[in-house]
Parts: C-alpha cells; sequence; structure tokens
DNA sequence: CAATGGAATGTTATCGATAACGGGAGCGAT
DNA sequence: ATCGCTCCCGTTATCGATAACATTCCATTG
C-alpha cells in the first residue's frame, strides 16, 4: 500500500520530515553523518517519495502529455516510441492520449483532462491536418504550459520539430530522374495533410526545374491506403499511358501500386519505377524491394522532447528560447524497384 | 497558470470549498439554488479541479501504468491502442512506460517509478518472455497494486488475458490440410516468447492429429522479421525438399518466406502453400496475397483494461474476483498463398 | 567576552483538494 | 414545548511532500 511515507521515515531516523526530504533531493545543510543515517532509513523501510504528493508541492509534475494520432502505421508508432525513450531518459513521465478522428470536442477534452493533470508540457504529434488548423490555434493560445508540435507548418513562435517532407518527396523523385525516368507520377496521400502537401511539393519542384509541365495529368490522390496505391496506379496510368514511374507518399501505397502494376503486366522497375515512402521493416521484401525514403522517426520523437526540455530550462532561467522549426533529414534508400537493370 | 483553484470559485459563489467540492462530484446535500449558482461560477471562471491535489487527498490517481514492449510491428501498436481507448472511455489516464530490453534493472525502475507516481493498477503488455518469467514473479509479489498481464503463461492468481495463440496455430495448419497440403512446416517465433510456443503447439497438435510425426524436421526457429522467414524457408526445404506447406508465426516473417520461394523458384500456392499470422494491413497486398489469422489485438487490450475495471471495483466492494484467464479468439482469413488454383 | 555568522536542524504554512464531523434551520411526532 | 430527524452547509483535519522562516550551537572576530 505504499505504506511507508517520509514521517515514517523521519522517525526512524529521529530527525525532522525536512531533514528527510534535504536528504532525498540531495540538498546541503546536512551533516555527513545524518545524512548517512537517513539514507540507510530509507533503504531499510524501502522508501520511495510519493510523486503526487512532491507534484502538488512543487507546482511541478515532471510529466509531459503527448497526443498521438492512431498507433495502427510504423511511422506514428516509431515517433511515440523515441518520444518515451527520450523522456524516460530524461526522468519524465508520459501521459499518453490517442486520436482516433480529427473530432474538436474530443480534442478538447483530451487537452483538459492533460491541464487538469497539470502536465508541464504537452507534445501534439498529430499529423498536419488542415482541417484542424483553424480549430486549434485558438484552443492553443489559452494553453498555458509549454507545446512542442510535430510535423506541422510553421506558425508564429510555435516550436517545431519537423520531417522535411519536401527534401523526401525531392530525393525520391530526383533518383527516379538519374535512373533516367522521365514521365513521373505521383500518388499523394491525403490533400489536407502536411506531410502529403510537402512530399508532393518536392515532387513538384524536381519536375518543374527539369521542365515537365503536364504536371496534372501526373497526379492523383491516395489515403495513405494499400488499396488507394492500387486505384492510384490504375488511374495514374490511364491518365497517362506513357508515364514511366510513380513516386509514392507512402509505403504502403507503393505496394499497392506493386500490386497494380503486377496484374496490368506493367514490369516494375523495367516499365515502370517506383519509389516509396518511410521504409517500414517489410518494404525490403517487397516483390520487388521498395526504393523509398527512410525517416528516422525515432529521432524525431526525441527531438521534440529535448526541445520541448530546452524551453523549459530556458523559461525557469529566464533565458531567451527562440520557437523555430528543427528539421530532421530523410534518407533515400535505394532497392530493386527502382533501379533498371 | 491553473490559477483558478476551488477557493475562487468558493468565495465568488460565496460558499465554503466544500460545498464547490460537492458540486463538482454531484453529492447530494446541496440545495439547488446553490448547485446552480456554482455551477454558473465554475463556466465562468473556466475552473477545472487540480486532479494532483484531487489524487492526493482521495488516494488515488484515476491512472493505470502501461509497460509495452517496442512499438515498431502492429500487434503490440494494436494492443496499445486498445488499451488507451478503453481506459480514455472510462474516464483513467495512461502513464506510458516502453522497454527495449528484457533487463531485470530496467523492469525494476520502471515499476518503481510507476509506483511512486501511485497509479491505480499496472497493465503488463510485455510479451510472454521466459527470460523474465524467474526474475518477475518475485518483483510483482511486492506489487501493492493490481497488475494485468497480456499474452502470459497461467499462473496462480494472476489476473490474464491473452490471444488464443494455440487456436491460431490450430486454424493455420487446419487450413492448410484442408487445401490438401500435407507436410507442412514451420518458421518458429522465438523460442522463449510465450505466443511463439503457443502457435507451435497449435500446429504440433494439428499434425499429431494427422498422424504426422516426422516433426523435428519441419520445424525451424525465426526471430519475427522478414529476414529470418527468408533464411528459414531456405533450411525448411533444404531439411525437407517434399515440404508442400508452411506456417510462418507471423506476416513479417511469411514475406520473407514469400521472398525465399521466389528466389528458388518454388511456386507459392501451387508447389507451396503459406499461411502467416497478425493480419498487417500490408498482407492483403502481398504476392500472392497472404492467408494469416488475424488478431484482433485492440479487442485484447480493450478486455485487459476491462478486467482492471472490474478487479479494482470488485475489492472495492470486498466482492469476490475469481483471477482467471480470458481469451480472445483469433481468425482465419484465407487469401491467395494457401489456395491451389 | 560580547557580537557576528554560518552550519545543521526544526517549525509552521502551504499546495488544492476531500473526509469526517459539527451545527443550525425547518418540520413532524410525542 | 421538546425531541429527533433530515437537509444544507461550514469547519477542521488530512493526504505527503516542499518552501520559507526560525532556532540552536559553535567557531570566529574585534
Amino acid at each position: 500500500m505504499q505504506k511507508v511515507t517520509i514521517k515514517d521515515v523521519a522517525q526512524a531516523a529521529r530527525v525532522s520530515t525536512q531533514t528527510v526530504s534535504r536528504v532525498i533531493n540531495s540538498r546541503p545543510d546536512v551533516s555527513p553523518t545524518t545524512r548517512a543515517r537517513v539514507q540507510q532509513v530509507i533503504k531499510e523501510l524501502e522508501y520511495s517519495p510519493n510523486v503526487i504528493a512532491r507534484s502538488l508541492s512543487r507546482g511541478r509534475t515532471n510529466t509531459f502529455g503527448v497526443v498521438g494520432f492512431g498507433l495502427s502505421y510504423f511511422g506514428p508508432s516509431s515517433v511515440l516510441l523515441g518520444i518515451e525513450q527520450k523522456t524516460n531518459e530524461l526522468g519524465f513521465s508520459l501521459l499518453l492520449s490517442l486520436l482516433d478522428d480529427f473530432d474538436a470536442a474530443q480534442i478538447d477534452g483530451i487537452l483538459r483532462n492533460l491541464l487538469s493533470r497539470q502536465v508541464d508540457g504537452i507534445i501534439w504529434a498529430v499529423p498536419g491536418n488542415d482541417r484542424l488548423v483553424g480549430e486549434l490555434s485558438g484552443r492553443f493560445c489559452e494553453i498555458s504550459v509549454p507545446v512542442v508540435y510535430l510535423n506541422k507548418l510553421k506558425n508564429q513562435d510555435e516550436i517545431i520539430v519537423a520531417m522535411d517532407n519536401r527534401l523526401g518527396g525531392r530525393l525520391a523523385t530526383e533518383h527516379l530522374f538519374e535512373q533516367g525516368y522521365r514521365q513521373i507520377g505521383i500518388i499523394t496521400g491525403p490533400t489536407d495533410w502536411w506531410e502529403a502537401q510537402e512530399r508532393e511539393m518536392g515532387w513538384r519542384e524536381i519536375m518543374g526545374e527539369a521542365g515537365i509541365n503536364n504536371l496534372d495529368e501526373l497526379i492523383v490522390n491516395g489515403d495513405w491506403t494499400a488499396a488507394s496505391g492500387d486505384v492510384g496506379l490504375h488511374s495514374l496510368l490511364a491518365k497517362s499511358p506513357d508515364m514511366e514511374a510513380v513516386f509514392a507518399s507512402n509505403d504502403q501505397m507503393a505496394l499497392g501500386a506493386l500490386q497494380a502494376a503486377r496484374r496490368l503486366g506493367v514490369n516494375v522497375p523495367q516499365d515502370l519505377g517506383i519509389v516509396g515512402f518511410d521504409d517500414i521493416p517489410e518494404a525490403a521484401y517487397f516483390y520487388p524491394s521498395l526504393t523509398t525514403i527512410r525517416q528516422n522517426a525515432i529521432a524525431l520523437g526525441a527531438l521534440a522532447v529535448d526541445q520541448m526540455c530546452n524551453y523549459i530550462k530556458a523559461r525557469e532561467k529566464n533565458d531567451d528560447f527562440e520557437p523555430d522549426v528543427k528539421w530532421i533529414e530523410p534518407r533515400l534508400i535505394v532497392r530493386g524497384s527502382s533501379i533498371r537493370e
């Protein structure tokens, strides 16, 4: 029952609770003998401080709230893993909330809950969705604790860490160019996701630089699922029979595209190059193995926590902290689906 | 700043804090007029109770600790999702801890931390690993809060919820039999995982019932990765060239086996039937699409939380609560990899 | 030798809520 | 009229820690 309290320790060590508190928190002003005695008693009674009580009196909980979105896919899960590891490493705990919908009421409830639990900060690991931006900006202003956002459009005075999705889009498209593909299509993610927009922008940039202009015929929207990749490839090929390659904005859609190609008798990579995004563990074992953009999502999560801590420290010392966007760079992983033999 | 406290409300409504407390917790003994007035003030001041303070005085935090293992794969992530949803639904919060290794010291630290944060219960969502069982059983005895385990060997007086992995193994193997395959091999998971052992047992049972006895030549151990499935199929075929089908204990290994088969020129499903386990979202888009065993991991997570709450309620009312194993049944999903045309 | 100061420790108030108990008002029963 | 009960609300103590302040005891210092 967590029976042992600071009082029990104080009594057993024949000192005041305050002295025990000093020992627990390794403050000075305790004589070596007393300190040793108290520590001895703590060990004997297996005392461990009640963090709830401490939080109440200190006014901080050493806890972050993290809000995620689903967990069914590799990316979000890895981000959460990175957040958890770093949080733990820095001696904080994590209160986990997951959104299953972009629903304002639900979000309100979650934020309210986290705040009433007195978290020291909130990590907003929800993919950037346009529908939310408007609704939320107001709400977040009223939040009294620091918020770090992941993968979100830059906004005044927000602390953001993000994967450079545009760079990823560039890398993927560039690579296909280097392999000699010219008419490069794209299957995007849902158009209101920031990640999807950025990946598409990367593609647009490279295509523009290459002077290819019939982009409308080379673009189709997916919804991150393999099914949508399958359908997507079909419609792309219907629109542009001369398309030579496809950049799918995630690996699931790339997988769907691979299947569609197979069904249509289109040879990958000879007739059609394919590049995905994410580098899920299965990608290396697709047939053909999938060239893709690897995101170090764990590092992204860790960076978010770092930024949070830096901000908190700076605020305590009244130092300046310039809230800006920290980027993580993705990496091209070349495999079979984009290499013509 | 969470400035507004119960005192502010009390003052503004010209009642005692106790009365405000009664209103917050919808207790009787408050006149309708007073109640309305207090509620009005609460709304105006946007007061929301400090959960930390409440926890301290009530002696319960309405928080569960969940200990998970990694998050990189679909199964564990889905379980966590289920746990989170149900926890949230029941008005509790979740403190998340993730293990990245079966390390006793790390586990000790995590448990200590959760306990000092006064969680009302611990959900142990770490895959059953033999190495841990011995080390932990002692530790858990000393834990003063209820613990619900996921996917673990039955043990006296423990509350356990589990996927019926043995049934899954049976379903997979049985299905292959029905399709006319006879010599059915297995690529198991790591041998010290409970899940892997059970899936293997299911396979053994069906094979035994069919009177097939050369099981040693039909079994090889994997480590859940696609790479090990690849290697696994190679060694199986080396041992038993007449093997007709393989049950891979998860979908990643099945994927690896698919690739190995392709490389070896073995036709799936004509020459070799393959069944996986998990039904990851990609499985339907493998080539050929993968027959597999679907686990409702979300339901499993939710069930764990339910059990926890039931136990807590029973204990409060001094009711009996029979700690036993609750099972979730997996389901066969038939696709192309096991259907001879 | 009184005054000063710092080291070591104790006392009291406080964090924001709830539990336990107390007490007055109103009302029917004896 | 008194008792006793219910309804409503307030007072005080408490949860387990920390902050702020107070005190004791020596050792220096002028």
